[in-house]
DNA sequence: ACCTGAACACCGTTCAAGT
DNA sequence: ACCTGAACACCGTTCAAGT
């Protein structure tokens, strides 16, 4: 059990500060602008008590994005108890990434500055460890789902052995498509439309590739995806 | 035209040479050892002179990922040539991308980084268009099949207003996966297969979703996974 | 006209000194 | 036991001087 003494919650609660001090300044100004002298003169403590909290820039971004794991774990968790079929259960999981990051692009960006092997590389073994355990978390979640649909037979049985690759299909078509949104490329000016709306539309062609019942032709989408969303962030 | 001196040679040449130098720093030793203090004496020129080639660090990053997108529309194209049905020939073009960011892990490193908002923001404006311009050629080239599959009737044209829906699709999903392949997230520990077996078979059941004819079912998916690789590689 | 490298600015990190 | 900030190391960038 975590007995917190006074000073241990002290302690949480600085850590906090910094965190919020450092968020807000990406958010205002940029990465660039982020610096552990300005950090620690917003907050009003020294950069070595800085150093105290985080053992490099790198792990204390890399704290800023495990915040934001959880707060996708929060939202995962909403579209896991979403009243429904197994299929609208999962589609839930895929508008709650999409909006949350449309919510919250800033996020969006330290998860792509997270995954680059130049900044991971000077990022500690714990904090890595301890992310890794969030990305585990939100996959066992979506993995449930895929195994619930197995089970009642909405998904076929012969996909026991894909349903890693269901969930890996359905991760990496959310991430690529959001971070392609994020990363700058002008899509609408290469004629795509809207993000959030064409990750819709693909995921539900894929759902449908893999015949989870039931199928989207059967299905007025454009509501389900008013309904799913209101239940999620509203 | 072109009609490029002497001069102009060998300054191109001399800029190669310096992409060259750069391209094998980071190959052996990473982004953080990649300096242009480094980079100079490797090329035996001064700092100095390497600015004169590229107006920044980020500058020169982004050429290398040019060059990287340049190699990708190499493939693409015999991608394209492939001698096949137009499913055929826009799955080769996944398996292009697939393949190639596997045989090449620093390459889909660099455009992980050029992606980074941190990095991008110190682009100078014109190698941005440079590289969207590339970047439009790419999406060019797998839009130009999914016409031809309506054209042909391999593709339902109800779809022709989605057009771009599919590409986008096809590329956020190919995207996303090999750059959670390469960011480093432990996918196996994570109980996921091998990344290119689990895009293949996602790859498939994604243009069976959108009925793309003649359907994997009917299909050995193996064997043109092989066929068209070996086309594409040998 | 082009190249050079010393000098500058900036920032992450450390650690001796202070309380 | 914890905090501080001067000092250090490193690196991107510039520009006066040289050829």
């Amino acid at each position: 059990m975590t007995t917190s003494t006074r000073k241990q919650r002290e302690l949480q609660a600085r850590e906090e500060l910094i965190l919020d001090a450092a968020q807000s300044m990406l958010h205002q100004h940029g990465y660039n602008y982020l610096t552990m002298e300005r950090i620690a003169e917003t907050v009003e403590y020294s950069k070595g008590t800085i150093y105290n909290h985080f053992a490099s820039k790198e792990d204390l971004v890399c704290s800023l994005c495990c915040r934001c794991i959880t707060n996708l774990i929060d939202v995962f968790e909403r579209a896991y108890q979403y009243r429904g079929s197994t299929r609208e259960r999962f589609s839930a999981i895929g508008i709650a990434y999409s909006l949350y990051l449309q919510l919250n692009p800033m996020d969006s960006q330290n998860i792509l500055t997270v995954k680059n092997n130049a900044i991971r590389e000077k990022i500690s073994k714990e904090k890595l460890i301890e992310m890794e355990s969030l990305e585990r978390e939100i996959t066992t979640i979506a993995k449930s789902i895929v195994q619930q649909a197995i089970d009642i037979g909405d998904l076929d049985n012969k996909h026991q052995h894909h349903l890693s690759t269901i969930v890996f299909g359905f991760w990496s078509m959310h991430y690529g498509a959001l971070l392609l949104d994020q990363s700058g490329i002008p899509l609408e000016q290469l004629g795509f439309s809207p993000v959030v709306q064409m990750l819709w539309t693909n995921a539900n062609i894929f759902l449908d590739g893999y015949q989870w019942q039931p199928l989207s032709t059967v299905t007025d989408t454009a509501r389900l995806f008013e309904k799913i969303s209101s239940a999620l962030f509203d």
